[in-house]
DNA sequence: CTGAAAGCGCTTACAG
DNA sequence: CTGAAAGCGCTTACAG
């Protein structure tokens, strides 16, 4: 059956009529309407520097390439070898608004070099190879932006991943040399600084599954923070990154004794989770603990009360992922990056200076 | 530039030999492997019901499909007339957890049915129809579930829409023929009968943008419900579906005089806003006022107080546009769908039962 | 420097 | 009933 719905749009302004209406608009129409050559148009539209021909006609095609709508077929073109332009964003959870931040900035800085970006969910249960294939090997994608990587991920074992262009973002695959990568450390060891200098000195938290790198990175850097400032490095209690998850490492570290004076979060969820933990137990934020936060989004703000949090940079993270893939599909040798953007205290009502 | 980095994976268990290794499993390659023509390949594999063959080599054909990691070239099926058995999704806003349980239920069904759906936001202020174009006019896509639509969609008023089959999920247009909805004045109704029954004679409503269908509609449900039972209609207020505009919208209830005693939200954003504004106010939840909101996920369970809300359908919502489009597909004409499954009221502590 | 031609990997009428 | 062949819309060596 040929899919008579897959049109380009037919825009009939001056003197555009060599083609039965409702049809794609194909290469070889705005060859026609130019009177040059498919080979010309090709080259001109792709800007292929080999080509040489008069500004004038360049212009011409261009314009005749705007009025009839044309747009090259992607299949055709990955067919023929060129890219695809697209790429695939592969993240772990959709209801996580961290990576509906990072999506935004790949998206945008994507359409900046003329590609698309598709977003897929590669949940570790839910057929995560079968989203690898269904982009990767039917051909649909010229790369791969990884934020779901698990170090028992199947995709990382695969050799198949190894021929395509891809980046581990906010997901550390060590000795990959494709990571991109936020200062998550230093997120940690900011938010013990400040709760330090606010006259805290034991400081507790709520850690994310160890399975998780971004967890443990983060849960060492506030380990080395605390130590070194000579404050006791036992009180982390690990949790799921949702709210529950929060809920019940919070608990554990409200059963020590003496309390925590203040708690830090790797995630919004858990946060939220510990206010409730908090909150159950009869004890109040900030008079009696103090809270602070990874992730700084809209809903910190409406909390009770609303949370300090660390903010991160989370649209530059998505951008930069975008660039890592699209030099390596320049050519270039893949490569670690480091977003060198720090991250910032956003201070709220949640914490409070011990005297 | 040949991708040769498009590449399948080379399943080396057994007799697989007769190609070199790194490079994509053509339909050829298979029709060798077995010792037939690619005709009797491809129309294996698409359950080409016109072909008469032995199953026995059906089976083989499977197979070595199979072991060698096939998969056809989306592209060059696209080209050859066949669908590319891709959907894309376009919804409003990511960081809206609405819509990742709908794309779930999307993917979902898709899946089943051998779809990948591509996702995407489409922004109002973004550039919308690139998106549109990106994945439709480049041929990437057989069909559109767009959960985007505002009355002044560029998209809509587009001819080239037209082509494609398309549904509308969650935000109807009125005409189209092809809306997939839930029940939202009815889960209005639930929510002031709920209230109603608990007592409550001054509900009020924290409504969403005019210019957004489900929130007209939700809140004509409201209203209607609300007169219905005999009780005051002018207790509603407009506010973006973010916490900042439930703050806002639920700021006006509360000037009201006498004071509602219960506010229905349209969105947990909303509602979280609301609570923050109530709370500004020096006033309780639900000593002084009882919320409920529309929307149930896992943070309306960890607020302070958890919130009562109406769980609506989600999944099964991005089931039937699946299924709606799917249908199209098959040559069916568009129509509308109503997804039976009735709203659910879950009931928290944000509601009290007034004597 | 440019145009004609081959070829990418499929599907599907069409001829045998 | 099945296989050979055409053709989808592109890009890009290659010949002129």
């Amino acid at each position: 059956m040929k899919t008579g719905f897959l049109v380009g749009s037919v825009v009939r302004g001056g003197t555009v009529d060599d083609r039965a209406s409702g049809e794609r608009v194909r290469l070889v129409d705005v060859a026609r309407h130019c009177g040059v050559t498919k080979s010309v148009v090709s080259r001109v539209l792709n800007d292929d520097p080999s080509l040489n021909v008069r500004p004038e006609t360049r212009q011409r095609i261009r314009a005749a390439a705007l009025e009839l709508g044309y747009r090259a077929h992607a299949g055709a073109r990955a067919l023929a070898g060129a890219e695809t332009r697209a790429l695939a964003l592969l993240i772990p959870d959709l209801a996580n608004p961290v990576y509906s931040r990072i999506t935004r900035g790949a998206y945008r800085r994507a359409r900046e070099h003329g590609y698309v970006v598709l977003l897929a969910e590669d949940t570790a249960d839910d057929g995560a190879d079968e989203a690898f294939a269904d982009l990767v090997e039917a051909g649909r994608v010229d790369g791969l932006l990884i934020a779901s990587a698990r170090p028992d991920h199947r995709l990382l074992s695969s050799a198949r991943l190894a021929r395509i262009p891809h980046v581990f973002v906010n997901r550390e695959v060590p000795g990959s040399g494709r990571n991109v990568a936020m200062e998550l450390a230093a997120a940690s060891a900011a938010a013990v600084e400040y709760l330090h200098g606010m006259g805290h000195r034991r400081i507790a938290m709520v850690s994310g599954p160890p399975d998780l790198r971004p967890a443990v990175v983060r849960e060492r850097g506030f380990v080395d923070a605390v130590q070194a400032l000579g404050l006791p490095s036992d009180l982390v209690a690990r949790g799921g990154f949702s709210e529950e998850g929060g809920a019940a490492a919070a608990g554990l570290l409200l059963d020590r004794d003496p309390l925590p004076t203040a708690v830090y979060c790797s995630t919004l969820g858990q946060a939220v989770g510990a206010l409730h933990a908090i909150r159950t137990r009869g004890l109040r934020v900030p008079a009696d603990v103090s809270v602070v936060t990874y992730d700084d989004l809209p809903l910190a703000d409406y909390l009770d009360p609303p949370l300090t949090s660390v903010a991160m940079p989370l649209l530059e993270l998505g951008a930069a992922a975008v660039d890592a893939v699209l030099k390596q599909l320049g050519g270039a040798p893949p490569a670690d990056v480091a977003i060198r953007v720090p991250p910032a205290i956003v201070e709220r009502a949640s914490t409070r200076r011990l005297d």
